[in-house]
DNA sequence: TCGGACCATCGCGTCGATGTGATGGAACTG
DNA sequence: CAGTTCCATCACATCGACGCGATGGTCCGA
């Protein structure tokens, strides 16, 4: 698929195509025309890195834990370092701390919603 | 306590908090001489906004939602109209798929580290 | 062969969340 | 009184994610 079939099913501007390529979150290949090439894995890579934009990773923490999401999980030898054994840690925790806020928060949001609603159906409804 | 005082123990610039304000996402009383005041319950207020901050919502969001989350509830009546009732659920449905995103996320990642550390401890510990 | 639909690159604009610094007032303290 | 420290406001800069337009190339069908 090119840039354009890419873009629909993941609703996502071509201009964010391109830049998620120039954060190397995404590595296209390229036809003999200069076009860049997809195939279907790239909609579910798409996907996800939308969804992780919008809960909170930069590009650059996403870069970093991408290699992770394979199926089937591939190992890369080059991730057994402490460091890069430290960061997945951090990025954990961190994911792991926004979990949790973001769950209090709703339930209470989801909680007000339900008596707000029911007080209107008790009273002047 | 003022704005110092308050930074200090949320970990947050003092500029960030008269930022907060100027988005209506805290309210400070004000001394004779003009400084801001804050008593305790602010220091929680305000890592609950930084937190959800850092996992998604923006501020013009945050303020919408920062009353449901008083305890004890208390219910504002001006909130039992039908479109304050909708933005209540979308934006509990948007915080339900970060929370879902980043749950499967941070399993991958979580599941990825334990695998490369025990390679780690297997191969040539 | 020409017009349209797609693609490419490039650069500037925007917007929200922050950083930083200038300037000045109030309060404490030597 | 001078110096320090806190505070105030205000303006400008940065940074990441994204919008948008200019310009030009390839390909395809009337």
């Amino acid at each position: 698929m090119r840039i354009g079939e890419l873009s629909e099913p993941t609703g996502t501007p071509r201009r964010l195509l391109r830049y998620y390529e120039e954060q190397g979150l995404i590595v296209a290949q390229r036809a003999a025309n200069g076009c860049r090439e997809y195939d279907e894995r790239f909609v579910d890579r798409v996907l996800q890195i939308r969804g992780l934009l919008d809960a909170g990773p930069p590009t650059r923490i996403i870069k970093q834990i991408l290699p992770c999401l394979d199926k089937p999980r591939v190992i890369h030898f080059a991730d057994a370092t402490p460091e890069m054994l430290g960061t997945l840690e951090l990025e954990r925790d961190r994911m792991t701390a926004r979990i949790e806020c973001l769950t209090r928060n709703r339930d209470a949001v989801a909680g007000y919603r339900e008596v707000v609603r029911n007080n209107r159906r008790t009273e002047d409804g």
